[in-house]
DNA sequence: CCGATTTAGC
């Protein structure tokens, strides 16, 4: 068959593939552009020297665009494609809705949705499908419900928008109760109902969902298993992980790079580093977002020149790095002590990938310079912030300063940690006990005062761990679970094989242990 | 025409 003709993106086409590709644009360029996987620069090439340009053959080219995610390609070929007299009908407005859709772009679409109106172009379903979530992808809720309600005969694709717009709006149970309206659901309206679960870290309510669904008879696909091991990322469910894997290999699903991408994260951060790295080099078809999972992994893992090592094989695999992948790298450069190498990176980022870095970047640079013993430099980084410093950067500046003994600093962190956040009893207790360290018992004495004048109530601190499917919950001093003894007993324990270790990593276990209260 | 993967450390 002529489109199965199947070309590796990354391949160049040889002369086998010219000559279908000459033969079929005889034919229909919109077909080709539907069965076949090339790229869409070779389908414009093809377009450019075609000489059958219809409606259909612009249709076609404008929505393998918005395919691709090229929507401003789309846009620019709509103003070609009026240069050249040719009329836009419901399929033409359905790409270009869908274009500003992908680039957020307000007061396009709403243009688009006069233009229908003023030339009375039929609002076909799909066509006030795509129109819904164009609002919904612009931010106007209000626009997509009233598009949605105009909708006579709503079908599931008119409902799952509607879904997803009410969850990203964060009205999830406004999403759960149409969710529960829809007939006749198939995997997607499931897949969006679970993923809106998973985006707003409900990841209980997401396996839920998919418990639920197991109960239809609707066929879990990839997507549904990629929201899946998302939710136990969150979780820390290794078990319910490893069921899913078990599942995606008996249903014979396809790893693809998403459903691998998320095995890989969901086995990193559920613990299991060695799995992780199993299922990563066994993907037939890695991305950029794989290799970031798993530098991600092996820095979570404390595995700093692995995390590298795999950072610099990405580059030579000639993949691109983002401001994610970066911040896995910094990452590990911070938990490997390697400031030096953070330092390359954190400037290599701008000036060889021309990648901005956000706040995130920002508060890990600062913390590696400052658990290095770096306060200055880190103080620099923070001047030189084009944002605001958030709370977290002043976090890392001020455990930095307890670390190295520095009250000044670490007092004028405090105190902007203060301003940001006024509520947290944790920051009171840490500046007074930093003042108390140091003897100055007159400002201990002032920041606890302040803290009971403004009302503060101390949060008691808690930690929760899921044995058997039952989730143990603690709260500091807890003794109320019958087997206390026992776990206080190894509490100690493991403290003791702490401190012995801590000559040797620094101070960062036993501050965990304190700032839990445990002891 | 609707649904998917990566984001510090506390």
């Amino acid at each position: 068959m002529l489109f199965n003709v199947s070309i590796d993106a990354s391949s160049s086409p040889d002369d086998h593939y010219w000559a279908h590709l000459r033969w079929a644009r005889l034919k229909s360029i919109g077909s080709l552009l539907r069965n076949v996987r090339i790229r869409v620069g070779s389908a414009r090439q093809v377009f450019d020297e075609s000489c059958v340009r219809d409606l259909v053959t612009w249709n076609s080219l404008i929505n393998g665009y918005v395919h691709c995610g090229q929507g401003l390609e789309a846009l620019k070929l709509y103003e070609e494609m009026k240069m050249e007299g040719v009329r836009p009908d419901e399929v033409t407005m359905i790409g270009l809705v869908a274009s500003c859709a992908q680039l957020e772009d307000l007061n396009q679409g709403r243009e688009f949705h006069c233009f229908i109106e003023d030339h009375g172009l039929d609002l076909t379903v799909p066509l006030c499908n795509a129109l819904t979530d164009m609002y919904v992808k612009c931010g106007d809720l209000k626009a997509a419900e009233s598009m949605f309600h105009n909708i006579k005969k709503k079908t599931t694709v008119s409902w799952t928008t509607m879904v997803v717009g009410y969850a990203k709006f964060g009205l999830l149970d406004k999403a759960r109760e149409l969710f529960d309206d829809i007939p006749d659901k198939d995997a997607v309206p499931w897949n969006a109902m679970i993923g809106a679960y998973v985006q707003a870290q409900c990841g209980k309510e997401a396996l839920d969902l998919f418990h639920e669904m197991q109960g239809t008879n609707v066929r879990p696909d990839e997507v549904t298993m990629v929201n899946c091991l998302s939710a136990c990322s969150q979780l820390g469910a290794l078990d319910v992980g490893i069921w899913i894997h078990h599942y995606v290999k008996k249903e014979n699903l396809s790893l693809n790079a998403a459903l691998g991408t998320a095995l890989v994260d969901m086995y990193a951060k559920c613990g299991n580093i060695g799995k992780s790295l199993e299922v990563f080099h066994e993907m037939p078809v890695k991305n950029s977002l794989t290799w970031t999972a798993v530098i991600g992994g092996l820095a979570l893992h404390g595995n700093a020149n692995d995390a590298l090592a795999y950072f610099s094989m990405m580059i030579d695999v000639g993949l691109e790095p983002d401001e994610v992948t970066f911040l896995g790298v910094l990452a590990a450069c911070c938990h490997g002590g390697l400031v030096d190498e953070g330092r390359k990176y954190f400037a290599q980022m701008t000036s060889e990938y021309r990648l901005t870095p956000k706040a995130k970047h920002y508060s890990c640079m600062v913390d590696l310079l400052g658990r290095a013993g770096q306060l200055q430099e880190a103080e620099a980084i923070i001047r030189s912030m084009p944002m605001e410093p958030d709370a977290v950067v002043w976090g890392a500046l001020f455990f930095a300063c307890r670390m190295h003994g520095n009250v000044m600093m670490g007092e004028k962190a405090a105190w902007k940690l203060l301003e940001l956040d006024p509520d947290d009893s944790g920051i009171y207790v840490l500046l007074a006990n930093m003042y108390g360290d140091a003897e100055m018992w007159d400002e201990a004495r002032k920041v606890r005062k302040m803290m009971k004048n403004r009302g503060v109530e101390k949060t008691p601190g808690c930690s929760s761990i899921e044995i058997d499917g039952v989730v143990n919950e603690f709260t500091i001093r807890d003794k109320s679970h019958p087997e206390s003894e026992v776990i206080y007993t190894c509490l100690v324990q493991l403290t003791k094989q702490l401190e012995l270790v801590e000559s040797d990593f620094g101070q960062e276990f036993s501050f965990n242990i304190y700032a839990f209260g445990i002891l």
